[in-house]
Formats: structure tokens, C-alpha cells, sequence
RNA sequence: GCGCUCGUAGCUCAGUGGAUAGAGCACUGGUCUCCGGAACCAGGUGCGGGGGUUCGAUUCCCUUCGGGCGCACCA
């Protein structure tokens, strides 16, 4: 829309359609017409008042699609309704799913580093911020035509494997592991922690484990797989119940044998120094602490598998970008490690981008694996499964597939409640809110889209029929708007990836829905009138496309029926 | 102490240079012979405080107060 009047304002005023373009705005209400052309920053050139600017323009433009009305200092454009109406309705039916998807990314690769839970660790609430927005900006950008290569940065090496060695040795009970891998492996986690404080020395032995790992110490091998590989076991089951997969798992010691070439690398190019008997890369220049790339008992630590990960990628795959999505008290450690990598000399550097998010909390409180204080992840998705169930059960007790729709709708809810706020805000999960199912909710879009379904299937019309959309019948105020939402569809799409920031699309397809149920209030969709049926099933069904479009990317399921 | 980040309605949050700052929850009332009530409609003294830039600031800059996070041998 704004590119059309660009284009009609540019050959009226001595302005380009890019000059023109940005100024461009949205007025707050209808009444004021469809696009806005403030006139402020004329006057300055003209040597007129803006009011003026707005009334002689006005009176030059001449187009059977828009007119033109000066309103004070801005110029307020209206479209021809139902023109615009029906050629946007015939646009989104002949697209389908691919309305909103673009080319742009065509030939080029993104890679996202999302996920990565720690091994030994529970899959708690707070993964799934990195887990849902890592999917959600791989869906972004496969819809904008990229490439893009999904990575699982597993916590599987370091020296919390040394600490859960020695709680192992310590505290372990091989029969109640093999039971219940993941809940006692932590609880002698925990206790070592415990422990470590009143005898600061198990950290020494700790980090001698680890050692031993990393010099491939046989009893350390063999306990570090046996963890992993119970570990895998769980994470499976929730990224199966999520509907997260990945191109490649490649955890951190992957990196094992990457490691000495980035050292060397570092120290052919001068930019390792020792201190206090570790190997450091100094930052002062930027105004940073140095980065540790060598602790002083020889071992490795993260930042050089993440030095070791990234030229790994690049060599591999080629990108354009790569996003990393972690959370935002590792803001530092990204910044040394892009410092890094650009003293090294790559200017790909500037391609990798951290994209942080926000604490999850648990009544109002930051959780804890070493305390004990969190909320796993599976807990939560069941216990909203069943919610859904019975309100399933409530509603719609013959729906056939009733499982797998509450399976749908429950594990919805909790992905739309984390992905719908900003991600660098902290999100405090509170179970009242999480199996609220009502309002600005995941099921609230899903329940519109099988809203929509019916519709379709009452109508008993096929969509190939849904020809010959007459624009007449969507021109009352709730259609207009609905209209102008989906037209926006496309531009929220590339906002969202932009700004690697998933919540775009999640209001957006909740004000998409409040408007859809607006326009099925206000209007009655299934009239006797075959036209006036088919255009409004139209827009029923393109609504539906680009609710099910976003829904998707967002990683929910679009059930027809609920 | 230094750095980053966040302060918007009772609560949870959108909006981030422009025309009267918006949703949801909760609360109250209403819609309901009609396409699914997980819905719709109606009800509000709110941009932490103070400066500055601008024709115009919730939005940008400075400062102050308050919360959170980070600042080398954890990730």
C-alpha cells in the first residue's frame, strides 16, 4: 500500500519512491484514511506551511485506486476498498502457504546455534526460550527463502563433567542412575555443590577429573558417555513433543580435536599472552576483560570450542549469518569471542550476531539446577496436555483425534506464552497463566483458525470454488480491517527476522485473530447470497492461511478442528 | 566500582520520533431464535523523576532513582 502511493506521490512532488517510502505512515484510525504523508518536513524546502503542502498535492493526484485528502499538515490517503478487497483475497487464495514467503534469502545460508542444553542436567522451563526462539528464527528465515542449518550446541564437555565424575565416585548408586538417569544424576550434583563448600579442595579434584577426560582417561570416558547418552534419551522425548528437530547435534566436545589448531592460529598471529599461568587473548583494546583461551592446569574452556565451533561453521557451510541463541548473561562472553575471532582477522566477525533473551522465573524467582529450585519443562507440557484434555472433554467430547488435539493445543499454550513476549524481557512463569488458555493465548489462535476450518466445512464449498471474489460484500469496517492485517502479513514476516524476534509474529497473529473474530461477529459469513458467500469465505479461508502460516513458524500446530 | 539490560493501566505486557498511548488478565455489566461462548461488546486520573535535542519525544541524548544480569581459570 505504501508503495503504491510512493509511486503516485513521486510523480507529483520532485521526490524519488525511496525518498518518499520511509515517511510514509499508518494513520491512527481509519477515518483518517489508509496511508499518511506527514507534510512537517516540506515545509522547511517549500518555505510553506505544511497545511498548504498537503492541500496543493492533494489537489494534483489523480488515480482510480486512491484518492487523496489533505488533513491539517498530513495527507491522508483511502483506497478503493473494493478493489484493494478482492485483489488481495484472490491473492492469498492462489498463494496459499507461500503468501508472505519471499525469495530474499535465496542462495545463502544461516546458521542458528539454539537449544544446547547442558548433559546431566534436567530440560528445564528456562531451555525452552532457547529452544522455541532458535525454531521460530530457523522458520523465519526458511520462509524468506535462506538456507539454514540448525545446530544443537550440546553442554557435553567441561568441568562440570569433572564434578559429576566425582559426585559419581563419591555419592553414586549405579542401579538408582539406571532407573532415573537424569533426577539422581542431578541430586548428586547438587550434593557436590554442597559438599564443595565446606571443602573447597573437591573442586580441585573436580577440575582433575576433567583433565583426565580431556586426556582421554579411560574411567572418565566411559562415565562422560554413559551420561550423555542417558541424557540424549530425555532430550529426545521433549524435542519430539515440541516439534524441534535439528540438522546437526554438535555438542562441545565435537570441538575436542579443533582446539589445537585455533591455539596455534592464536599464537602464529601474536595474540596469546600468558597471565597468572593461564593463556589469555588481551581485549583491553576494546575496552574488555581479555579472554581465557587456556586455563592454567592445560585444560580447554568454552570460549575455545566456541573460537573452534564458528571457523568450523564457516568452513563448513558457508554462511551469511549466524545467529546464536543464548541467553543474555553470556551478552560478554559473545562479544570477546566476535573480538576474538576479529583480531584473528576474519571480517566475518561482523556476521555473527548473539541474539539474547531474558531470564525465565518462577514466581517472581531465578531457578536453579545447583539449588533445586526448577520447573522442568515436562512437567509443565503434561500438565497442560491434560488441561487441554479436559477442556476438550468439555466442549468437544466426540472430536476424534482427541489426543493428539490436546497434545496441540497444551504444549501451544506453553510455546506461545514464552514466544508472545519480547525476548529480552524476563519472563516470570506462573502456572495460573501458563494453563490460561483464554485472551491473548495460543490456543485463542489456534481455536480462530479451526474456527475458520468449520466455516469451510459447513459452507460445504471446496476452496477451488472460492472463485470470482466480489469486493462489494468486504467492505464494512471489520472486513476493511481484517483486510489490511493480512496485507501486512508478508512485512511482519521480514520485521520478525530482522530483528530475530519471534514475538512480531505472535501478536501479530493474535490482533489477526481478535480481527477475525470481530468481522465473524459483526458479520454473518454463511448467507444464502452465493457471491456474497464465496467472498467472504475468501477472506474466511486467506485468514486461515496466514494463521496456520504463523502458527508454524512459531512451532504450533494448527489442529482443523479443536 | 565498571559495563549491559529493563522500568508504560491493579497485574502481565504491546507500541519506539508524529495527529485522542493500546491489548490480555482480573473485576462489573451486556451479547446468546444466528456460521463453535477457548468468542464478541461496554466500562480506565498509566509512559519512574529531572534536564536537553526537535515544528513535534513514551520513543533519541544526558542525568537521577529502582529491579535484573555480567565483569578470566563454570557454561
Amino acid at each position: 500500500m505504501k508503495q503504491y502511493v510512493a509511486k503516485i506521490l513521486s510523480e507529483t512532488i520532485e521526490m524519488t519512491e525511496e525518498e518518499i517510502l520511509p515517511l510514509l505512515e499508518t494513520p491512527p484510525n481509519r477515518e483518517m484514511g489508509d496511508v499518511a504523508f506527514p507534510c512537517f518536513s516540506l515545509a522547511k524546502t517549500f518555505k510553506k506551511a505544511p497545511q498548504m503542502i498537503a492541500e496543493e498535492i492533494a489537489k494534483k493526484i489523480n488515480d482510480s485506486m486512491i484518492t487523496a485528502a489533505p488533513t491539517g499538515p498530513y495527507l491522508n490517503f483511502y483506497f478503493n476498498r473494493s478493489q484493494f478487497a478482492a485483489e488481495l483475497v484472490e491473492k492469498v487464495l492462489s498463494k496459499g502457504f507461500g503468501f508472505g514467503e519471499s525469495k530474499v534469502g535465496e542462495n545463502k545460508t544461516v546458521v542458528v546455534d539454539f537449544s544446547s542444553p547442558n548433559i546431566a542436567k534436567p530440560f528445564s522451563l528456562p531451555h525452552l526460550r532457547s529452544t522455541m526462539i532458535g525454531n521460530a528464527i530457523v522458520n523465519l528465515h526458511k520462509a524468506l527463502g535462506y538456507k539454514t542449518v540448525g545446530i544443537n550446541h550440546l553442554g557435553d564437555w567441561g568441568t562440570q563433567f569433572g564434578k559429576e565424575i566425582v559426585a559419581y565416585h563419591k555419592w553414586g548408586n549405579d542401579e538408582a542412575i539406571h532407573n532415573n538417569p537424569i533426577e539422581e544424576l542431578v541430586k548428586i550434583y547438587v550434593k557436590f555443590h554442597e559438599e564443595a563448600e565446606i571443602h573447597p579442595e573437591l573442586e580441585d579434584e573436580a577440575r582433575l577429573w576433567f583433565k583426565k577426560l580431556e586426556d582421554k582417561d579411560e574411567e572418565a570416558v566411559r562415565l562422560w558417555k554413559w551420561f550423555v547418552e542417558e541424557s540424549m534419551k530425555e532430550f529426545e522425548k521433549i524435542y519430539k513433543l515440541l516439534g524441534v528437530s535439528f540438522d546437526h547435534y554438535m555438542g562441545e566436545s565435537f570441538y575436542n580435536d579443533k582446539m589445537d589448531r585455533v591455539i596455534e592460529e592464536l599464537e602464529s598471529k601474536k595474540l596469546l599472552v600468558e597471565s597468572e599461568g593461564a593463556q589469555i587473548v588481551d581485549l583491553s583494546s576494546e575496552d574488555m576483560p581479555p579472554a581465557l583461551i587456556k586455563k592454567k592446569d592445560g585444560s580447554s574452556i568454552y570460549a575455545t570450542r566456541d573460537l573452534a565451533a564458528a571457523l568450523y561453521r564457516k568452513d563448513h557451510f558457508g554462511f551469511e549469518k549466524m545467529f546464536y541463541v543464548v541467553g543474555n548473561e553470556q551478552k560478554l562472553h559473545f562479544q570477546q569471542i566476535f573480538a576474538v575471532l576479529n583480531k584473528m582477522g576474519y571480517t566475518w566477525a561482523e556476521n555473527l550476531t548473539h541474539v539474547p533473551f531474558g531470564l525465565m522465573l518462577f514466581e517472581s524467582k531465578k531457578m536453579s539446577t545447583r539449588k533445586g529450585t526448577i520447573v522442568l519443562l515436562e512437567e509443565v507440557l503434561q500438565k497442560s496436555i491434560e488441561m487441554a484434555d479436559s477442556i476438550i472433554a468439555e466442549k468437544n467430547p466426540n472430536l476424534a483425534n482427541r489426543e493428539e488435539v490436546a497434545k496441540a493445543i497444551g504444549v501451544g499454550s506453553v510455546i506461545f506464552n514464552d514466544l508472545k513476549h519480547h525476548r529480552l524481557h524476563e519472563v516470570n512463569f506462573s502456572w495460573e497463566e501458563a494453563l490460561n488458555f483464554e485472551g491473548e493465548t495460543g490456543p485463542y489462535v489456534q481455536y480462530t483458525n479451526a474456527r475458520t476450518q468449520s466455516l469451510l466445512r459447513k459452507s460445504e464449498l471446496t476452496e477451488a470454488q472460492l472463485d470470482q471474489i466480489n469486493g462489494e460484500f468486504l467492505q464494512g469496517e471489520a472486513s476493511w480491517d481484517l483486510i489490511l492485517l493480512i496485507n501486512q502479513y508478508p512485512d511482519i514476516l521480514v520485521k520478525a527476522a530482522n530483528r530475530a524476534e519471534p514475538s512480531i509474529v505472535a501478536r501479530y497473529l493474535l490482533d489477526l485473530s481478535a480481527q477475525f473474530n470481530r468481522f465473524y461477529h459483526q458479520e454473518r459469513i454463511l448467507v444464502d447470497n452465493i457471491e456474497e458467500k464465496k467472498s467472504k469465505l475468501g477472506l474466511a479461508l486467506s485468514t486461515s492461511y496466514v494463521l496456520q502460516h504463523g502458527l508454524k513458524i512459531l512451532g504450533l500446530q494448527a489442529p482443523k478442528e479443536i
